[in-house]
DNA sequence: CGCATCTTTGAGGAGTCTCAAGAGAGGTGG
DNA sequence: CCACCTCTCTTGAGACTCCTCAAAGATGCG
């Protein structure tokens, strides 16, 4: 791991990214001000749970993934995140700073990281800052609840018919997207082994999903909607 | 349904719950000048999803499931409130005020309803309101992170073990506690059937468990761990 | 005491995991 | 440009977990 200065195009990736929407701009600058970014190799871990986290995290490149251990090496994913995204917010907010989950690089990343002391200070100050926090905590609170109900009432077969519609682009006719990382990380974040994936992938070919590498077509998502 | 006024004694219920804890008197006051309450019979439906939610609402007494219902009549909850629980928060905050989920009453129940228009205009006015809903917003993610996380890591022996680890008393002796809702919504809380339940708990007769209607008896919480 | 509801038990089957081996993709160096 | 190597992905077989359906046994309420 590596530690650099936020240089002008990560400041300005930040600024772009969703948690920021709607914040009085000098509060932005405020945060950024005494941010700092960290480099990572694939596979390096950021933190592990019940370590104290000191920074609230965004990811500028690169991949990470939060996951809790169970016995025997299992693992569950908790969120995989990408550029612009927010991780470890709520290590902030709880009284107790502790991580509830392991963090780790899935490939090279870089991770900007803004002190949670200065991030407490402004939520006290500027509320227009409170309601992009609360925003943030609501989507994330959502995509849990998604996953959540998708691991109780699909199949392996549906939760990926289900993936690949929320993520293939708009339009009626065939359509073609490349995943935008390994089938092992998409396997994790669906709750599957990679076995798995891999069968619902063949099993899907009847309704119309081809799979080559990383690039996926999708010749009728009306069909894939039944599956 | 009925709806009434709130009388002092809900209104105590309410101060008290962790969602005010450490907000400004006046703020509550203000929330709670605006409150009314409903009364529902056990098996009401409260709102499904889908409906647009206008009140920010806490269970005064009995029992509330929220929950997704999925093909062929399948459900899976995901969350089970009573007295002093907040539940609905996530309307409020985001933009559109859709309810992600169903709520449903599972025993005759009263819920306090605080107006959103108010919440939000007092959230804009004052941050240790702001910080209180973060902090529900984060034990709830924390909440679902479990669920998920045990859903994905362990088995249904093991998710009731450790169900029972986590509610029963303190105590290095045998302990004896009642569980506080029907076996069939422990099931649904921890996403089983109610015979995986009943089965979980005849094989845990094993390590030491005793079950007598509602009533559990723990003797050797260290063989419960190692389940 | 009787009825409705909830819970337990049994049997069978669908779905997913594990382990193991083979196929394919992507990158490197000759 | 091709051969090679590594890593990822796919496929097969078998085991295990948990669900479903059905029926019997508790429990609690009027």
């Amino acid at each position: 791991m590596k530690t650099l200065r936020l240089n002008s195009r990560d400041r300005d990736t930040l600024v772009r990214c969703q948690l920021f929407q709607g914040v009085r701009p000098d509060t932005v600058n405020r945060l950024l001000d005494g941010a700092h970014v960290s480099s990572h190799e694939s596979g390096d871990i950021l933190f592990r749970e019940g370590e104290a986290i000191d920074s609230l995290m965004i990811v500028l490149n690169g991949l990470v993934r939060v996951y809790r251990s169970g016995r025997e090496g299992r693992e569950a994913d908790l969120g995989v995140f990408s550029a612009g995204d927010v991780f470890g917010e709520c290590a902030i907010l709880s009284q107790e700073r502790i991580a509830g989950a392991h963090g780790q690089a899935l490939e090279p990343s870089l991770i900007a990281h803004i002190d949670m002391h200065r991030a407490r200070q402004l939520l006290a100050e500027d509320t227009s800052f409170g309601s992009a926090v609360m925003g943030l905590l609501c989507r994330r609170l959502h995509d849990l609840q998604n996953s959540l109900a998708d691991d109780r009432l699909l199949t392996a077969h549906q939760r990926v018919a289900h993936y690949l519609l929320r993520h293939c682009p708009e339009g009626d006719g065939p359509v073609s997207f490349r995943l935008p990382f390994q089938k092992s990380v998409l396997a994790g974040k669906l709750g599957l082994a990679p076995e798995a994936l891999s069968r619902a992938f063949s099993h899907l070919r009847q309704r119309g999903v081809v799979v080559r590498g990383r690039v996926i077509e999708v010749h009728d998502k009306t069909a894939l909607r039944e599956a």
